[in-house]
DNA sequence: ATGGCGACAGGATGTCGA
């Protein structure tokens, strides 16, 4: 099963880049992020025609997210909603950022991570809590059992090892201690960076900057992640980060990721208590 | 480089992203 993930900016400017990539490559399940668009305007129907359901959670002009898959969803939720509090839900709600469905008994949660803009900012306050409020809804979800697949943009570079030019950027916005320990705040240990397990130390990048012809220097940072349950780690065959439609006309400044997840012989002895699995 | 580049709303140019 190719589960992907791809900060398109913008559904309706990025439309045809999306259809040729997934004519090309085929993902079971494709979660998007910054779609721009109110749900009632999101172009559900060339999803459709490829065989897709297509559910959404978006608003006008900023942020939304959206699942895309060949496998009908199942328990979709959108926001945060549960495994946290009234008055967190109030404060977050007015930006579209979660989508989360249930397929074949993985949890996929799909991410669109604020930004922060820089440490001193507002905004960057609203991402560490942001962040907060994602690991209670995680700890929730982990409660409910099953196996989980976070992913999508994060806004952070979880090692240097994910930035170009490291010294450059220490210690700034996405790059620094207070989101990394945030991010692994939400991971916890329990859900791991599928990228990593295939490429212990290489240099890899998700992102580039439309300025200073980034892309055409592979000036990038990896900021776009899939991470999966670690009991799931056997199960990854691969994952891939394609950078190619960076170099269309007109691409989103992220690239697609994906991971390969082989489901033939997924441990059920750890789901022996979990009814709603068996459902499925 | 307090600038780059691109999308958006709106109908010029400011805001936002990363």
């Amino acid at each position: 099963m190719l589960i992907a993930t791809w900060n398109v900016n913008s559904i309706r400017t990025r439309l045809s880049q999306i259809i040729d990539w997934i004519n090309q490559v085929n993902p079971d399940i494709l979660c998007l992020q910054e779609t721009k668009v109110i749900d009632d305007s999101f172009p559900i129907e060339p999803f459709e025609k490829l065989g897709y359901s297509v559910e959404v959670y978006g608003q006008k002009s900023y942020n939304g997210v959206a699942i895309i898959s060949k496998i009908k969803a199942e328990n979709v939720k959108k926001g945060f909603c549960e495994g946290n509090s009234d008055e967190h839900i109030e404060f977050f709600q007015d930006q579209k950022r979660l989508i989360s469905a249930d397929f074949h008994g993985i949890k996929v949660i799909n991410v669109y991570v604020p930004n922060g803009s820089s440490l001193d900012s507002d905004k960057f306050d609203y991402k560490l809590k942001w962040l907060n409020c994602l690991a209670s809804f995680l700890d929730e979800q982990v409660k409910q059992g099953g196996f989980i697949c976070l992913m999508g943009d994060f806004n952070i570079a979880p090692s240097n090892l994910d930035i170009h030019d490291p010294k450059k950027y220490e210690g700034e916005i996405m790059a620094s201690k207070l989101e990394r320990n945030a991010l692994k705040n939400v991971l916890k240990g329990r859900l791991i960076d599928s990228f990593r397990i295939f490429e212990k130390n290489t240099d890899h990048w998700s992102w580039w900057d439309y300025r200073n012809n980034a892309y055409e220097l592979n000036k990038g940072w990896r900021i776009d992640h899939i991470y999966i349950s670690t009991e799931l780690s056997a199960n990854i065959k691969s994952c891939v980060i394609d950078s190619l439609p960076r170099g269309n006309i007109r691409p989103s400044d992220h690239a697609p990721v994906m991971i390969n997840l082989n489901l033939d012989d997924i441990n059920l002895d750890l789901f022996e208590d979990e009814d709603d699995f068996f459902e499925i």
